[in-house]
RNA sequence: GCCGGUGUGGCGGAACUGGCAUACGCAGCGGACUUAAAAUCCGCUCCCCGUAAGGGGUUGAGGGUUCAAAUCCCUCCACCGGCACCA
């Protein structure tokens, strides 16, 4: 055996151990405290883990492993999000299955996660791909569609030629595709879509209930998008019904001066007089083939057409001209607008692109300059009805908003209104390597298959091209997609979309609960046992999608009484992104990519969890750094040291004798330190006192027992394989896992004498050494005893003596 | 443009509730051990003046509150993340 610490012998034997033993098994115990701990499972790509999962990984492990010591019951799992777009693209190129390529890395993963020493439980391993799961989130879609949240419609889609499918609002970034960064056009087509919508109130209340980073809980709210305002209805002039407009600035509506309608809003057909319909169908048709990106591109200047229409603003019966323009979103509100160019940033260019009259009803700015959207200052003019039964003049803006909010609905032209940003969810994907729906459809209409009958499978196949029509490669699977309805028998043509990748991430938390349970999702006593997740750690990429759509999924399953709980995840927090070593982001590209089975190979799986968490703030973006590994190496071989002589065998530095006070209020120091930064997830102020601990023992010739082994349970969450074998080599039993946290003594904590910094102004001028327990005059004494202040004062008497307990001693000339 | 966050030595970063700024690590310098090197151990290392004792300055910039500010307030700058015609 050679001097130092090896690494490789030392990670496999207890990694053996650990899995002979089961030690990370675990079973509910309504006797002990429970603590769910969960990563944000990866999508198991070609490449394997990289430094950066690991990072969050080892944080989850470090306090899992910190929470068993505690006394908790900790449910700690892992699985794989595997359905996804990458595996197919493979596919197309090569013919292998998705299934195949799939296995493969999976196996990868799980490799690398064990090497690291993280403690799952394996036995709850689950994939999404797995029929056998798969079957439960083909049964949740079931209960959307029962409870009307999942409907099929004719919308506009982001369509992709050049991957051939249509995408979701959020995989296009820049108007281009996520994946790829191809065009992106507008479509219509027949697809499913989920009514998240209908729980936006809940979806934004609820943000209340959790303990989730600042940014996000805003990034969420702001993607909600609750506006406040009101509905009021202009009639049309010469046909019959109304132009239903949504507002949020119900005062400026005297100085309306037009209206807006979307291209695609259905009234468009009816306002538009015969001499304008040609230049209308243009502009629909120009606008209906834009691309996003063009669409939203605010440099360039509106557009729209007089639709030759006319409507009535209801407040002063006057005659508004009826336009269409791009820059109002049937998507938003009622997808119709009333204009009021002083008051509007976009309706005021609009209005001077077309030379529309621009009216001013708000004093306060100038208006022939530029719009003023004040509503926390100004002045309501010009805002009388015609009869002078009504006005808000003289009023600022904020107290006009619900005084004529409440005049319209009691003149019935209008009424408050709620409307948010958030829209349906677009839940379908024209693939093969996903979900496959539970419908098939009958005389055009889609019926739901009964719940015996799931899963139903994937199809096999080896041909995975888009069909290029639109529809997913499914459609060619002539043999599959033509069936009969369980129901009727009639003949009945399968649902040939799959569903999108965030659909088995919605709600994978509550299977890791009971993973094989084939009558049920989950066993309501275990779900309770378990449920909320405690600690949940993951990218601040899923801020929004995957944290959007599994808490709606999960309230859906609240409501039908599968979660006992309104929120899944407690607590949240994001790991920061790891740079490379220079300061770049890692890509393959750069050649600055870190592997972390290369790190693990030359310093051990220890040394790179340990630097993985002192390289700073969990949250932070910081850089790799191979030096600071080396450095934690070193760390590791010290603290080795310590207990462990040349030979290999047990250092005769190691003492049964009782250590001095000094070293025991270092200990306890250390135990407070280190416990109070795990509660907080401080990891690198953590390591920073383990580090003061094992320099101040390296320089004792005795090192006592009583020092070393709590020291050692201490490291253990951090780098388990040495301390498990430091723990066997001081003569212990198996396994430090089993073994329960050391505590402090907060009498221990606080030393005996003090260092006090004494201040003449606020300057530091001298230090003196007191015992702890001195009252103020006596402090105060001693420092004016102080030969060094003596100068600073100069006999003078201060004007003021501040005095801070047990902290510092300021005289004030 | 709007919203959120961050800014501390050569580098990664510490600093409780407003109370000794720069813990810990990296890099660098010096010493011990060694035939030598590596490894290890010990020490030094924010900047300026000074041989030294000592003094002055410093937490992106400027101002303010306070006995006392990295920390609180105002203005500005830079960087990161998000949203972006949402009526």
């Amino acid at each position: 055996m050679g001097k130092a610490y090896d690494h490789r012998t030392v990670e496999a034997k207890w990694q053996a151990y650990w899995g002979e033993q089961g030690t990370f098994r675990v079973m509910e115990d309504p006797a002990r405290p429970k603590f769910y701990c969960l990563d944000m499972f990866p999508y198991p790509s070609g490449s394997g883990l990289h430094v950066g999962h690991l990072e969050g990984y080892t944080a989850t492990d470090i306090v899992s492993r910190y929470k068993r010591m505690r006394g908790f019951n900790v449910l700690h799992p892992m699985g794989w999000d595997a359905f996804g777009l990458p595996a197919e693209q493979y596919a197309v190129k090569t013919g292998i299955h998705p299934t195949m390529t799939t296995a493969e890395n999976i196996a990868t993963f799980r490799r690398q996660m064990k090497r690291a020493g993280l403690s799952y439980d394996w036995e709850r391993e689950i994939s999404t791909t797995d029929p056998s799961y798969y079957r439960w989130t083909q049964w949740i879609f079931l209960k959307l569609f029962e409870r009307g949240l999942a409907y099929v419609a004719e919308v506009p889609v982001n369509w992709c030629p050049e991957l051939g499918t249509v995408l979701a609002n959020e995989e296009i970034v820049d108007g281009r595709s996520e994946v790829g960064g191809f065009e992106v056009i507008r479509k219509p087509m027949r697809q499913w879509v989920l009514k998240i919508t209908a729980y936006a109130d809940r979806l934004l209340e609820d943000l209340k209930l959790v303990d989730w980073p600042a940014s996000t809980l805003e990034m969420q709210k702001n993607w909600i998008g609750r506006s406040l305002g009101a509905e009021v209805e202009f009639p049309l002039i010469g046909v019959k019904g109304n132009i239903r407009i949504f507002t949020t600035r119900a005062d400026t509506l005297f100085g309306a001066t037009y209206m807006v309608l979307a291209p695609e809003h259905p009234l468009v057909d009816v306002v538009t007089v015969r001499e304008r319909r040609a230049e209308v169908l243009a502009y629909r048709e120009t606008t209906a083939r834009k691309s996003d990106l063009q669409r939203q591109d605010l440099e360039k200047e509106k557009t729209g057409v007089f639709t030759g229409g006319y409507a009535v603003n209801p407040v002063n019966n006057e005659r508004l001209p009826i336009w269409i323009a791009d820059y109002v979103l049937m998507t938003y509100g009622t997808g119709a607008i009333m204009a009021v160019p002083a008051h509007d940033q976009r309706d005021w260019e609009f209005a001077r692109t077309y030379s529309l009259p621009i009216r001013e009803v708000i004093a306060g700015g100038n208006v022939a300059k530029e719009a003023f959207v004040e509503i926390d200052q100004g002045t309501v003019v010009n805002s009388t009805t015609s009869d002078g039964s009504f006005s808000i003049n003289g009023l600022n803006p904020t107290e006009a908003i619900p005084k004529i909010t409440e005049w319209l609905e009691a003149t019935r032209k209008g009424r408050r209104a709620v409307t948010y940003k958030l829209r349906d969810w677009l839940f379908a994907r024209q693939r093969y390597w996903g979900e496959p729906f539970p419908i098939v459809w009958v005389d055009g209409e889609p019926r739901p298959l009964p719940e015996e009958q799931l899963p139903l499978k994937l199809p096999e196949t080896n041909n995975f091209k888009p069909s290029g029509t639109g529809e997913s490669p499914l459609a060619n699977l002539t043999a599959w997609v033509n069936t009969t309805d369980p129901a009727t028998g009639k003949p009945a043509r399968r649902e040939t979309n799959t569903m999108p990748q965030w659909a088995g991430s919605c709600w994978y938390y509550l299977r890791f609960i009971d993973p094989k349970n084939g009558r049920q999702l989950v066993d309501p006593a275990k779900e309770r046992y378990w449920m909320p997740v405690d600690l949940y750690i993951g990218g601040s990429e899923h801020a929004v999608l995957h944290l959007l759509y599994a808490r709606f999924w999960h309230k859906v399953l609240y409501d039908i009484g599968v979660a006992s709980t309104p929120e899944p995840f407690t607590k949240l927090v994001h790991q920061g992104t790891v740079l490379g070593e220079d300061n770049q982001k890692m890509s393959k590209s750069r050649g600055n990519v870190v592997n972390p089975d290369e790190m693990m190979d030359q310093f051990g799986v220890d040394a790179v969890r340990l630097y993985e968490m002192f390289m700073g703030p969990l949250e932070a973006m910081k850089p790799w750094s191979t030096r600071g590994v080396e450095g934690i190496t070193r760390f590791l071989d010290r603290v080795w040291r310590l207990m462990v002589n040349e030979g290999g065998g047990l250092s005769r530095a190691v003492i049964e004798a009782e250590p001095s006070l000094e070293q025991r209020r270092l200990l306890h120091q250390t135990i407070k330190k280190v416990t109070e930064d795990l509660e907080e997830l401080r990891f690198n102020t953590a390591i920073a006192q383990m580090m003061v601990f094992t320099n101040e023992m390296t320089k004792l010739e005795k090192r006592p027992r009583a020092l070393l082994e709590p020291f050692v349970l201490l490291l253990s969450p951090f780098a388990p394989h040495i301390a498990e074998e430091l723990w066997e080599r001081l003569g212990k039993a198996p396994s430090v896992a089993k073994e329960l946290w050391p505590q402090y003594d907060p009498a221990l904590v606080a030393s005996e004498r003090l260092t006090i910094p004494i201040q003449v102004n606020g300057k530091l001028r001298s230090k003196i050494e007191v015992p702890a327990d001195s009252s103020e005059e006596q402090v105060v004494r001693l420092a004016r005893q102080d030969a060094k202040l003596a100068e600073w004062l100069q006999g003078k008497q201060p004007r003021k003596v501040i005095y801070v307990e047990k902290r510092l001693v300021n005289f004030v000339l």
